[in-house]
DNA sequence: TTCATATATGCACTTTTATGCATATAATAA
DNA sequence: TTATTATATGCATAAAAGTGCATATATGAA
C-alpha cells in the first residue's frame, strides 16, 4: 500500500487504537457518563489507576482527537470533543453502546468523586485523606 | 481493575483492537463494500496483500466476531457477522462513516477482480496469470 | 492414490505498546 | 523567592503485535 494511502486512514486506525485499551476505554465511558469536564484527580481516583497511568493514557486520547483539554490555573480539565466528523459520532455512540454494568464500579466511584466538589470544581486534590476515607467507607459497605 | 471487570469489557476493546490495524480495517471496509461473501484470494487481490497476511488478519477478525467464515469446498469465504448486538451495528457505521477516497484502489480493485467471477463464483484462485494480466493493464493506464 | 491448489499455522525477528519508577514542568500560595 | 501541588514525561522492562518464510492441512481433480 502506498504511504499516502496509509496517512489517510491512520487517523481513523489511531482512534480505533486509542480505544482498543482498556484504561483508555474506561476514561472515554467516564466521560459519557459525566457529561461534563473533569480533572486528571477525578479521573484517576474513580478508575483507581496510578496518575502516571492516566496522564498518558488522556494524552493519547488528546493525540487521537477524541478528547479536549482545558487549562484552569494548574488544573487541566478533560472533556469529549464535539463530534465534528460523522465517524467520530459513531463511534461515541457505539461506547455507549456497551452494557452499563461492565462499567458500573468505576461510575459509581465517580459518582462519590464529584459528590467531593464544591460549587462545581475538584477541591481535594490527588492522595487527598478525605478522598481515601469516603472511598473506604464504601468498601466496607460490601 | 477485578480480572472479572477486564473480562467483561475484553470483548469490546477485542473489536477496536481487530480495527486498529490497517490490513484488517481496509478487508472490513471492502465487505462493506461487496455486501456478500468474497473469498480469500479475492481480498488478497484487492488489497494487494500476501496470501498470508490477509488469511491470518481474516481469523483475528473472526475471532473479534466481526467476520464470520463460510466454507464451500476448499474456497473459504468471508462476509460480515449479522449485527447481533447495538455495540456492533454501531461499529460497522462507523467504518462505513469514514470517507470512500480513503478505500478507493482497493474498491476499484474489488470491482475489476468481481468481474472475473463465472456465475457469480471466484474461480480463478491465487497467483493467478489472469488476475496478474488484468490488473497490470489498469497499472498502465494510469 | 497421487497431484494440484486454496487456505491456515508455527517459528523467528522486529517494532510497538503498557506500565512503574523517578523526575520534570508549571501554577498557586506563603 | 520558595514551597507546595496538579500534571506531564523520559527511561527501562516486559508483553504483545505485525510480518515474512517455510510448511502443514484439506479438498477436489486426475
Amino acid at each position: 500500500m502506498h504511504k499516502s494511502a496509509y496517512m489517510n486512514m491512520k487517523k481513523y486506525i489511531d482512534i480505533f487504537r486509542s480505544l482498543s485499551d482498556k484504561t483508555r476505554l474506561r476514561i472515554i465511558r467516564l466521560l459519557i457518563q459525566a457529561g461534563k469536564e473533569l480533572c486528571v484527580c477525578e479521573i484517576m481516583d474513580s478508575l483507581q489507576e496510578s496518575h502516571y497511568n492516566t496522564s498518558r493514557h488522556l494524552k493519547e486520547l488528546k493525540n487521537s482527537g477524541l478528547v479536549k483539554e482545558n487549562k484552569v490555573g494548574r488544573w487541566v480539565l478533560y472533556s469529549l470533543t464535539e463530534k465534528s466528523e460523522e465517524f467520530q459520532g459513531h463511534i461515541i455512540h457505539a461506547v455507549e453502546g456497551i452494557p452499563k454494568d461492565v462499567f458500573v464500579t468505576d461510575c459509581n466511584r465517580l459518582k462519590i468523586r464529584l459528590s467531593l466538589r464544591k460549587e462545581g470544581k475538584c477541591v481535594i486534590g490527588l492522595k487527598s485523606p478525605e478522598w481515601e476515607k469516603v472511598i473506604k467507607q464504601v468498601r466496607v459497605k460490601k
